[in-house]
DNA sequence: CAAAAGGTTCAGAAGCTTCTGAAAACGCTG
DNA sequence: CAGCGTTTTCAGAAGCTTCTGAACCTTTTG
């Protein structure tokens, strides 16, 4: 996180390749530079998972957590820790900590079937729901505890002659503001119906 | 970074400290309850810089970095790297790698003053600028290699009969629709004009 | 051109976060 | 209530990121 914008002209930005995961291409494809031989399934699952895994970090999701994430939004049924656990390649302590941690973030749900004492997890599929679930916690988490603050220092140094006192106050007065309309945006949005943003914005964006 | 949701039923958060600084409270005033008693310029300043930092990594940009920001969105004029170092307690290589990130950035210019050998240091104050930049480096950081991968996996499972094939495909779909729609609303954006946007969103959500 | 002032770099230190593996706890079921 | 399959916990290990401080480089000026 925090390297500085890149400044290589490279068009392609990075391909998302992260840890390579000895786990070796179970396909043994060498995708050509067309996109005429279709990569195989398997390689496209390990493509997606760590592309989600590489970006997880800067959703405020850890890598791991966001790759089994990944790895639940791929399946066709519910998995179970030790699936999770041999599918990337992780101990139990760290599968147990990380679906706990989606589970609380309400990413992903835990499933009982009956007759199975183990636990099954499965992927909030809706990616509305995902991003909404996100901003909504980033929002408790982030911007309103900011805005509290902006509140607590508006007031200071109003009428001070000293310029560093009326910089801070009208610094302030213009973050509270933005962060203001900002915090209203969110919290129309996430009240918001699915498709009632969507017909807006479509017809706004299209 | 990806704790939980908050579970605590504390409705404040979390008091924006972060490390206390040694550097004492530059003023002595304890802050009442009430706001009768306006907390000292000083003790604003360090509140707002604290805060800045605490959640600049949850923007992108490391701590430092962004209470460097801070200090200099506060200065009614520009500073220096000795300015900078001293007001943060930090290293003159921290303080250097961190104001050229932050240039890089675009999140703050460096102005030459005639006469002077050293450089000064100004903060973009609109943060609606803020915003957009740092907008416009996620998108082509994250979302776009991101929807690259997506598009080069898109068809793979397409007519298998296979469900992991299917619930490959399906998901991967989702995703990119979503991602598409998501990237063509932030270039809008981040083309539009501030007064444009604003208007619109200011209706809208008001 | 020597000295001074400022900027840059980088190897190692410090500090945080995440991961592991093993032990403990849990909760059925026979 | 013993045994078993499973989940939870946690201390220490590993790995990453950031920070420091000193050496190095560059530019200006007496």
């Amino acid at each position: 996180m925090a390297q500085p914008p890149s400044k290589d002209s490279a068009p392609t930005p990075d391909p998302l390749q992260d840890q390579p995961e000895d786990q070796p291409d179970a396909t043994g494809s060498d995708r050509p530079g067309q996109p005429l031989v279709a990569p195989d399934v398997a390689d496209a699952r390990q493509r997606f998972i760590e592309g989600w895994g590489h970006y997880g970090p800067t959703w405020g999701v850890n890598r791991t957590m966001a790759q089994i994430h990944a790895l639940l939004l791929l399946a066709p049924e519910p998995l179970d820790a030790e699936q999770v656990m041999s599918a990337l390649n992780i101990s139990r302590g760290n599968a147990n900590m990380n679906l706990r941690a989606l589970v609380d973030w309400g990413l992903v749900g835990k499933q009982l079937k009956l007759g199975e004492r183990r636990e099954f997890f499965v992927a909030e599929k809706d990616i509305w729901q995902v991003t909404k679930r996100i901003a909504r916690e980033r929002r408790k988490r982030e911007l309103q505890p900011m805005l509290e603050l902006l509140g607590e220092i508006k007031e200071v140094g109003a009428d001070s002659p000293d310029p560093h006192a009326q910089a801070l106050h009208q610094s302030v007065g213009r973050i509270r503001r933005f962060a203001g309309a900002a915090d209203k945006v969110l919290d129309s949005v996430l009240r918001a119906d699915e498709t009632w943003f969507f017909k807006i914005f479509m017809r706004l964006f299209k």
